[in-house]
Formats: structure tokens, C-alpha cells, sequence
RNA sequence: GGGCCGUUAGCUCAGCUGGUAGAGCAGGGGACUCUUAAUCCCAAGGUCGCAGGUUCGAUCCCUGCACGGCCCA
């Protein structure tokens, strides 16, 4: 039976730093015990050359048979050593062996070690081959968990609260988007999946916990691409006394130290396009971006001639608030390319913002913008519950014009707002798209360790 | 949901106009004390995604289905 334990290691990447001072031929005097998996072997008789592999990175393993008697295993055997750090005659920083313990048997062959695993389908289903075989994914989901953690420390650092509010929710709200549904055998009732965070939150803002946030999983009941994913994390943080103003700040400071502490720049190479996450970032009015395509008008009829004029096809569309924001994403987003903050959003798309002050059919809304692909949205939190039971009721009016996305109200909500919220500023941030943008990756199943698939017997 | 593309050995890939499939790596056996995609020798490895159809004959042509990818909605 093979050790349940083999304490007292160290990383390979600490070993190798040590073996890289040597001269080479030279062996250090101290031992060493390091751990991890044989995924390279060049035998030559009795002098064996292994390339062992840990999370921090790779060293070879340098095994005189006459020290540490025959190497007997397979590439993927995981395996402890004992030996003295060493530079192999031809340079190459090393182990050399003295001990070495089988600790986990491969009982399925390894794929093909120089090629790795490409086929997409088989990267996702056994994403541990993906990882195992491809540094560059291991690396990835290093940096993602690095971002989190940063962001959490932000936030915690600045007088956050973390907080856990339901996934199973009797209603939904809070995003236009269809929910998962699923049923509470005890309650005897159906119950939705969540597909944001924003409704309970904003619950604890009156409650008076001032600052909060949530960075966990919500679910829309939609397709896939390269950015959305039906299950999918998202970061939604509420500050009290603050507006949208103040949050933009907060946003542009969190991304990019979270780039600084994930991969140590704030400059990225995004889908094809150097972006620089480093604040400012660029503000710019929604109404002027799309006046600027050519692609603004308030009238439903003009703006659907607009577009189908771009080729668009708009059957889809049955309100204007679906049109513009298909205008928006058609003509706006995809061109704009360093991040940007959109600002000052039409009142028919977010019915849980502040109007500005200068025109009550726009409100304080901004999206954050990066290579095309929206990854924030955040407002000046509606305040006033007669206002927010207003606000619902023009949603209602959108979802029986067919915009079957539209926010479907929440009683409850309005009533906890009835006592009371103070001016709020409130952001959430896709941790997905945020870890695409931080490893350059192409689709969001590339930054989930476990993506959606179908069943496959 | 629609369009296009893909699916061949554990992995990475070839496979001509339709004649029952081939390599490298991995795995098995052997040689080798400074290799690093080590090298060399030997043997083995296949429901060509699944189901139909056309044909004397299908990995190859046709239809349907499954799964995946890209684009569109």
C-alpha cells in the first residue's frame, strides 16, 4: 500500500531556484523532499531522467540507479522524493534522488504528453486532464482564484460585509433574464433559481449593514457563448451614501488592482486588442453613443427602420426598450475597446435606478465596458418604494407588450423600501468575464473550471 | 431555434476517385550512466460517434440522430 502522507515538502519551483545557483555537475549538501507527478522520462540504462510537476511549476529529477535502485513506474505515477538539489552536466536544474515513494498509481494511460489534450469537448468533460497536461490551464484557474481573493481583500479592507442572501428564491427579480425553476418538495411550491443578487441586498441596505457584498453563483436560463454561461459568478456590492459617481471610482480602483494582484499588470492583450485596465477609464453618455452611430430616436417605428436598415433583424423586438438596448449592443458595445463606463441609461431598461438630475426619462446606470464585452452595471439605487412600485408597473406594461424578460415585480421588496434606504450606490461585476479579460482567453467556459455541457452516456 | 464545421487507437493526427485503416506519443518486452519531444530494436493496440440508405463493396456518397465548436437569433 502506498504512504497516506508525505509531509515536509517544498515546492518544486522553491528547489529549482536552489538548483539554479549550482555550477553544473554540482549537488547541494542539504535535503530536500518534494512531491508531485512524473510527466516526462528519458532512460538511459542506468542514469534515469524524470521531469516531476507540481503547482508551482517543473523540475527533473536526476535518479543514479545505483542510488536509488530501479525506477520502476509510469508517466502520470505521482511520487514523493527525498534528494539534494543539483544542476545536471548539461545545465539543466535538477534533483538528485536518493529516495523516491510511489504515492498515487495512474491506472489509465496519460494522454499524449507533448500534445496535451486540445479537443475542446474532453478539456471541459475532464477539465483534471486539461489541467494536468496544460500549464496554461493551470495557470488560469490560478489567476481567477488570485482575482477573487483580491477582491474580497479590497472590499473587506474598505468596511464591506461579506453576506450569504437565497439562491432558491420564491421569486425573482432583479436582471431581465428567465430563470431556473425547480420545486421545494417541503414548501410544496416552485421555486427560481436566482438570477442576481441585487433584491435581497438591497434588503440588508435598510436593514442598516451600510456596506455589503455578495460574490457568489447566480443562474439565467439561457444559451451559451462566448461570454454567457447559465450558471455564472457574479460580485454585487451596495454602499450606502454613495452614487453612481463614487461607485465608477470604486469599480475602476477594484479591476485593477485585481489585475495588478492577479497577474501583476493592469495592461492585458483582450480579444485581439491591447486594453490598459489602469483608471480612469473612458466615460461616455449612452444617448451621445448611439446619436454618434446614427442610432438614436425615441420613436419605436423610426428606430426598428434604423436598424433593420443596418441589416439587423428586429422581429424579436417588440418595445422600444428591447430596440435600443439591441441598438446599444449592436452599434455601441462592440466598438468600444479600452473600459469604458456608459452612462446615463434610458429610464424603460433599469427600473432600479435614480433619474439624473437634469432628465427624468434618463437614470443614473453606467455599464463597464471592456473589448466589447460589457462586464458591470451598476446605479444610483432607487430609494423611494412608491417610486420603485412605479417603476414595476411601467415593467409590467413592457411584459405585456411581449418583453418576456422584463422584471416581473416584487411586493416584498417594495415594502422593505417602505421604511426607509438610504442613497445607495450599487455595482455588479461578472467574475467570469473579469477572469476572461484577466487571461486573455476567448470564451467563458475557458475561465469556469466545470462549464455546462450536455449529458454524454 | 437556424446556418456552417468537426467526431478515425488512451492522446495528437494522416487516410488519394468508394476496394474492410496508418504514423508519432502513451501502454507491454528488450538495450543504454547526462538526457530534456532522448535514441534504438520487438510485439500489441480500431464498433472509423450512432442508426439507416445507395452500392458487388462505405471511414469515404446520401438521410436522420447524438455530442462538441464557431456564427446568428
Amino acid at each position: 500500500m502506498t504512504p497516506k502522507r508525505f509531509p515536509d515538502t517544498v515546492s518544486l519551483a522553491e528547489v529549482r531556484a536552489e538548483a539554479e545557483r549550482l555550477e553544473p555537475g554540482a549537488e547541494a549538501e542539504t535535503v530536500v523532499r518534494a512531491a508531485g507527478r512524473v510527466l516526462g522520462r528519458r532512460e538511459m540504462g542506468k542514469l534515469v531522467f524524470l521531469d516531476l510537476v507540481d503547482r508551482s511549476g517543473r523540475i527533473q529529477l536526476l535518479c543514479d540507479t545505483s542510488r536509488t535502485g530501479p525506477v520502476d513506474l509510469d508517466l502520470g505515477d505521482i511520487v514523493g522524493v527525498a534528494g539534494r538539489p543539483a544542476k545536471a552536466r548539461r545545465g539543466e536544474p535538477s534533483i538528485a534522488v536518493d529516495e523516491m515513494v510511489l504515492l498515487g498509481k495512474i491506472r489509465s494511460p496519460l494522454p499524449d504528453t507533448f500534445h496535451g489534450i486540445t479537443d475542446t469537448e474532453v478539456r471541459y468533460r475532464k477539465r483534471y486532464l486539461d489541467l494536468l497536461m496544460n500549464e496554461h490551464s493551470r495557470r488560469d484557474a490560478i489567476v481567477r482564484a488570485r482575482m477573487v481573493t483580491t477582491i474580497r481583500a479590497y472590499l473587506d479592507s474598505e468596511g464591506f460585509i461579506e453576506v450569504e442572501t437565497p439562491i432558491l428564491q420564491p421569486r425573482y427579480g432583479g436582471a431581465f433574464a428567465e430563470p431556473f425553476v425547480t420545486h421545494s418538495d417541503y414548501l410544496d411550491q416552485d421555486v427560481y433559481l436566482r438570477i442576481a443578487d441585487e433584491l435581497y441586498l438591497k434588503r440588508l441596505i435598510v436593514g442598516g449593514l451600510e456596506k455589503v457584498y455578495e460574490l457568489a453563483k447566480d443562474f439565467r436560463n439561457e444559451g451559451v457563448s462566448y461570454k454567457h454561461s447559465p450558471e455564472f459568478t457574479q460580485l454585487e456590492w451596495y454602499e450606502a451614501y454613495a452614487d453612481y459617481r463614487d461607485t465608477m471610482e470604486r469599480a475602476e480602483t477594484l479591476v485593477s488592482r485585481a489585475a495588478e494582484e492577479a497577474i501583476g499588470r493592469t495592461k492585458v492583450e483582450f480579444r485581439g486588442h491591447e486594453v490598459d485596465l489602469a483608471p480612469p477609464w473612458q466615460r461616455v453618455r449612452y444617448v451621445e453613443a448611439l446619436e454618434a452611430e446614427g442610432a438614436w430616436s425615441r420613436d419605436p417605428d423610426e428606430l426598428r427602420a434604423k436598424l433593420e436598415a443596418a441589416g439587423v433583424d428586429t422581429s424579436a423586438d417588440r418595445t422600444w426598450a428591447q430596440l435600443v438596448d439591441h441598438a446599444y449592443s449592436h452599434f455601441v458595445e462592440p466598438k468600444l475597446i479600452q473600459p469604458t463606463f456608459v452612462h446615463d441609461w434610458p429610464i424603460e431598461t433599469s427600473p432600479f435606478a435614480r433619474t439624473t438630475d437634469d432628465d427624468p426619462t434618463l437614470v443614473e446606470r453606467f455599464e463597464c465596458v471592456v473589448g466589447g464585452m460589457e462586464f458591470g452595471n451598476a446605479f444610483s439605487e432607487l430609494n423611494d418604494s412608491e417610486e420603485q412600485a412605479e417603476r414595476f408597473e411601467m415593467q409590467a406594461a413592457e411584459r405585456a407588450a411581449g418583453a418576456t424578460d422584463a422584471e416581473e415585480g416584487d411586493p416584498d421588496f417594495v415594502e422593505a423600501m417602505s421604511y426607509g434606504m438610504p442613497p445607495t450606490g450599487g455595482c455588479g461585476i461578472g467574475m467570469d468575464r473579469l477572469a476572461l479579460v484577466l487571461t486573455g482567453r476567448d470564451t467563458i467556459r475557458d475561465v469556469i473550471l466545470f462549464p455546462a455541457l450536455r449529458r454524454h452516456e
